[in-house]
RNA sequence: GGCCCUAUCGUCUAGCCUGGUCCAGGACGGAGGCUUUUCAAGCCUUAAACCCGGGUUCGAAUCCCGGUAGGGUCACCA
């Protein structure tokens, strides 16, 4: 247990995330709840995910989906699940009893805008200071005074977020609320409501600082577009332990060189103590490095299973292991069924997140090769350190026989290489493996010639190299 | 503007509480190299920071004060 849990032993811990369905769930968002998970399964407690939809104008139920199936995707299990709605009556009975003791009152408006009301109900503010200690930032001290008599619900039966909010938490005996940093100037006038309410020691707050922009300011779906949204990540393709990782590692560290940990060692050595003051800047490039040492770990049977969903169609297999027929496929079959695709190493050391993929395969992409076929300049087969087209095509020569001679039943990496390898060691590995290279694949960058011709099988790697020959030879 | 929060390499951060071991450590990204037919990957090397000014002290990134800068928040949204 830590020190922060201890101050506060006997009671059991429980903590709550609440967001508003108004969108998809926000990497901030993603971040509070992790901490909040974290925090709570250390320390043997319970948390609870709340949905806040009270604002019916800007709710939709596809979001509050939309956030639970983030939270399946990130591995993050809430004990329980609440909708605010449906505490109304609640809400409604507290409000009566703040009104009838004289905490509240109903009062008569001249409204500014339209749609406001002209009668609201508002908190009685004695103007006190309010001290509360944070567990992240320290003491905080506040003066009342500037927040009048706040507007805590439009009616009896339209409480406004910051009533509603701490109703809620005390009926459902919240004892850490972890949130973000916007909310640190809302917690005078909730703790004034909690007082006004409740016999309850009021609980104890962590303010997480903010996910920022590279701009360093409040990172936003509205300025900084999908890449706010977890769902984004999801669908390109993320590793959601990856993710967690990376979330994690924004404001938040072990106290030691380490980096990578899972969920389950998250939990473990997870501390509010080392938890940030200061805002976090959101780096996508160190999410990409955190996804590929996901990536790197996982066996060829999860890679494969995961990456399937990326490929392009005319590389699927089938459910039942059965090869789709494509006639846009040029090479022998690299479909395999399944568990035995060729392709799979060449694309797991290339990208950083399965979205990368289908990027591989589209014209010009690195792998389109093995649908495409070779379309160059004839200048590109020549090696810029040796570029004679008589060398060039004498190799090429040479190693379609070398080719012609390998077994096409044994027609592997391995098996190419160490045909070829003896050849091009004595007449200059580049002079040799360049124009090979490029006869198989048409592209300045492409994986080497050994794997391109164990993809494209014998056939079409002797029909390629024929080809370049021929190009070579026509002047 | 009021109130509140924050301040170590470009970025994420260790160190700060319990001053010396810090001419400040790690990681991402950058640069260079190795490997290499190319591009990645991998490995190695390297540049890069204590916001400023005072004070306390033999000694301050670390303690105190004052600035400055950035951020958050000021709804009949959440």
């Amino acid at each position: 247990m830590d020190s922060q849990a201890k101050i506060y032993s006997g009671t059991k811990i429980v903590t709550r995330f609440a967001p508003s369905p108004t969108g998809f769930l926000h990497v901030g968002g993603a971040r509070t709840a992790l901490f909040n998970y974290l925090f709570t399964k250390k320390n043997g407690g319970k948390i609870i995910l709340r949905i806040e939809d009270t604002d019916a104008e800007r709710n939709k139920p596809e979001y509050a989906e939309g956030i639970v199936k983030a939270f399946d995707w990130l591995g993050i299990k809430f004990n329980q699940i609440h909708k605010q709605s449906e505490n109304f009556p609640v809400h409604r009975k507290y409000l009566e009893k703040l009104i009838a003791n004289g905490k509240a009152f109903v009062s008569k408006e001249e409204p500014r805008e339209e749609g406001q009301r002209s009668e609201v109900i508002r908190f009685k503010n004695d103007n006190k200071d309010i001290i509360f200690e944070d567990l992240i930032k320290g003491e905080v001290k506040f003066n009342t005074t500037e927040l009048g008599d706040f507007v805590i619900a439009k009616s009896l039966d339209e409480p406004i977020f910051h009533f509603s909010n701490v109703i809620d938490d005390i009926n459902s005996g919240i004892t850490h609320i972890i949130r973000g940093e916007e909310h640190l100037s809302n917690t005078p006038r909730q703790i004034l409501i909690w007082e006004a309410v409740s016999e309850a020691p009021r609980p104890s707050y962590a303010h997480i600082p903010l996910i920022l922009s590279e701009q360093k300011e409040k990172i936003s779906k509205r300025k900084h577009g999908e890449i706010v949204s977890v769902e984004y990540y999801q669908r390109n393709g993320y590793l959601p332990e990856a993710f967690v990782n990376f979330l994690a590692s924004l404001g938040w560290n072990a106290g030691d060189d380490r980096e990578i940990f899972n969920l389950q060692e998250l939990t473990e050595v997870f501390s509010l103590e080392k938890v940030q003051k200061a805002g976090a800047v959101f780096n996508q490039d160190k999410l990409r490095w955190f996804n590929r040492q996901y990536l790197m770990r996982l066996n060829d049977e999860e890679f494969i299973g995961k990456a399937s969903k990326f490929m392009p169609e005319w590389l699927r297999v089938s459910n039942t292991g059965e090869q789709l027929p494509d006639s846009r496929f040029r090479g022998n079959d690299i479909r395999g069924n399944g568990n035995n695709i060729k392709i799979m190493p060449l694309i797991r050391d290339k990208i950083h997140a399965f979205g990368e993929i289908p990027m591989l395969f589209e014209t010009g992409g690195e792998l389109s090769f093995v649908r495409d076929l070779p379309d160059y300049a004839k200048e590109t087969l020549l090696w810029k350190k040796n570029p004679d087209p008589k060398t060039a095509l004498r190799h090429l020569n040479e190693i379609s026989k070398l080719l012609s001679a390998v077994d096409e039943n044994k027609f592997t990496t391995d098996n190419i290489k160490s045909a070829l390898w003896s050849y091009a060691e004595a007449n200059g590995k580049g002079d040799v493996l360049w124009p090979v290279r490029v006869a198989f694949t048409g592209q300045e960058k492409s994986p080497d010639p050994f794997v391109c011709a164990f993809i494209l099988g014998k056939n079409e790697s002797l029909s390629r190299i024929h080809k370049a020959i021929e190009n070579l030879s026509n002047q």
